[in-house]
RNA sequence: GGCGGCGUAGCCAAGCGGCUAAGGCACUGGUCUGCAAAACCAUGAUUCAACGGUUCAAAUCCGUUCGCCGCCUCCA
């Protein structure tokens, strides 16, 4: 295997390679639970999901760890708007997470520490700072010192002096130095808080990945990820705090997924643009979100709208059709006698599938790519179905099954086409015809109705009822099977 | 101001120095159909924001300009 990665550290793909080969570590940032989830959360969870589904699909075993931040500004504001404790909040928001992780079939990762079930492993960390004058009590809070690190700055590519050009931090008087940053914060009055060598208080933020990461997965791991909001200044920190205490390298490479974006800006909660992923799910099904989040490569923006996603639905549902169809051949008419349609050329194609499929998924997790693969073999697959006739070759027949089996096996590393195809569009239909003023019995009716005035050739009233259907957005189908209809999408 | 990214057909999106610039959506023509729809087939960028440069060869590398976005403060 050989799997080329952007590192951010070097700024360029890779090669990679896990330390233990066989054994990928890998450390992702998860949500500070404090309200529901938007669709960036959504890609992150994704993302991850599925480089660790495509590293599995490779034979490797991977350890999964993406933490909890259940301790923070943000939930102790939150809670006491609410008037509830820091950690009932904390644990209702993990719980509303869970619901859309599993709505979205998102794989449990390994481990998910919390950082308030780690304060133990932090403190001992802040005090080996101390111990080698990396870091610094003061007035209760501790904080680290940032210009005693030489390579501060080298993930997000920043110098020292530029930053402090910047001149955007706040004026702390506790601080050694304005670029210093807290690894420990005296509680005010009220605050939850945690015992500690410098009094009562609560971790800093950078803090927790750098001692659970240390916990679960050693001094040193294979990768380390998160949104690339996160390059500065938590990842930047962590790894002060880390190759500092440690000596030894704490990351070998470093994943950064692109923003979900909306009309081009930012999804954030000051802008007030943010969608829930529940706010998406009520209109969409799981996978066609899934298949959106995936027709871009991860680090590319990805920018959000309802056409975006009426696009993704139609592609989506491209493949199902056809796997739909393939599932309904009947494996009766297969004979020897049948012409065969598959060119070398098709059969070529379809076999190549896998390989192609890995090579795309080879170069940076590449889905979009990976995407155009599956669109491209159901093309042929249609083809070879469309000319088949009432009794299906041997080798055709062979061909769109095992097709259909290995695309379905692929598809499941971004978690798409995994529902049985039928019942997938079965449900859509249905789920689209709570929405429309008819009901299937009535639909049903007006084409028996239809099929008896064709039969009359009578076109017109055949076509009256084909134009009454339509305005409930019914379309029909003719094929050699029967009248089939789907709704139109508004 | 500092750092980074992006700009490919109407829209979305691959491409990372050299085969005809993937694929999807939309459009148009054809096959099919009583007519449609669906499906299938066919069609679209002599050109990759602009201008220079390197090279036998560039969408791909370098420089300049224009436009957009992100980080530098909590953030996926």
């Amino acid at each position: 295997m050989s799997v080329k990665i952007y590192n951010t550290l070097k700024r360029k793909k890779e090669v990679f390679q896990p330390i233990e080969p066989g054994h990928i570590k890998l450390y992702v940032c998860g949500i500070t639970s404090y309200d529901y989830c938007h669709i960036g959360h959504a890609r992150s969870a994704l993302a991850f999901d599925m480089i660790v589904r495509y590293f599995r699909y490779l034979g490797n075993k991977v350890t999964y760890i993406r933490n909890f931040t259940d301790i923070d500004d943000k939930i102790i504001a939150r809670a006491a708007e609410q008037n509830c404790s820091s950690k009932e909040l904390a644990n209702r928001f993990i719980d509303e997470f869970y619901v859309d992780m599993d709505k979205l079939g998102v794989d449990r990762p390994t481990m998910e520490p919390k950082a308030t079930e780690h304060i133990q492993e932090m403190v001992d960390l802040i005090a080996e700072l101390i111990e080698k004058d990396m870091a610094y009590p003061s007035q209760g809070d501790v904080y680290y010192r940032v210009g005693s690190f030489p390579g501060y700055g080298k993930l997000s590519g920043r110098k020292l002096e530029d930053m402090q050009a910047g001149a955007r931090i706040q004026i702390n008087e506790n601080k050694d130095d304005p670029m210093d940053f807290v690894l420990w914060k005296a509680s005010k009055p009220g605050e939850p808080s945690w015992e500690s060598p410098w009094g009562a208080g609560r971790p800093g933020w950078h803090i927790e990945c750098s001692a659970m990461s240390r916990k679960y997965l050693g001094d040193t791991f294979d990768i380390h990820g998160g949104g690339q909001d996160l390059i500065f200044p938590h990842h930047e920190n962590e790894l002060a705090q880390s190759e500092a205490a440690n000596d030894k390298p704490y990351v070998n490479l470093w994943i950064h997924h692109g923003f979900v974006t909306i009309r081009d800006e930012k999804m954030s909660k000051s802008l007030g643009n943010f969608l829930t992923i529940r706010d998406i799910l009520e209109h969409y099904h799981p996978e066609v979100l899934r298949f959106f989040i995936f027709s871009t490569q991860y680090r590319n923006p990805l920018d959000f709208s309802e056409a975006a996603m009426q696009q993704a639905m139609t592609g989506l549902d491209r493949l199902y059709e056809c796997l739909a169809a393939v599932e309904s051949l009947p494996a009766g008419t297969v004979s020897d006698d049948a012409e065969q349609i598959a060119s070398a050329k098709d059969i070529k194609k379809l076999e190549e599938i896998e390989d192609r499929f890995q090579k795309a998924m080879n170069n940076d997790f590449n889905t979009a790519l990976a995407q155009g693969i599956l669109f491209e073999s159901v093309k042929v697959m249609n083809k070879i179905r469309r000319q088949a006739a009432e009794t299906l070759n041997a080798t055709d027949y062979e061909l769109l099954t095992k097709s259909a089996q290995t695309i379905t096996k692929l598809a499941a590393i971004m978690g798409i086409l995994q529902e049985n195809p039928k019942t997938y569009l079965a449900a859509k239909k249905s789920a689209m015809l709570a929405e429309i003023d008819i009901s299937e019995e009535e639909i049903q009716n007006l084409i028996t109705e239809r099929n008896q005035a064709r039969n009359d050739k009578n076109w017109a009233r055949s076509d009256e009822i084909r134009d009454q259907l339509l305005k409930h957005n019914i379309e029909l189908k003719d094929s050699a099977e029967g009248t089939g209809w789907i709704i139109k999408k508004g």
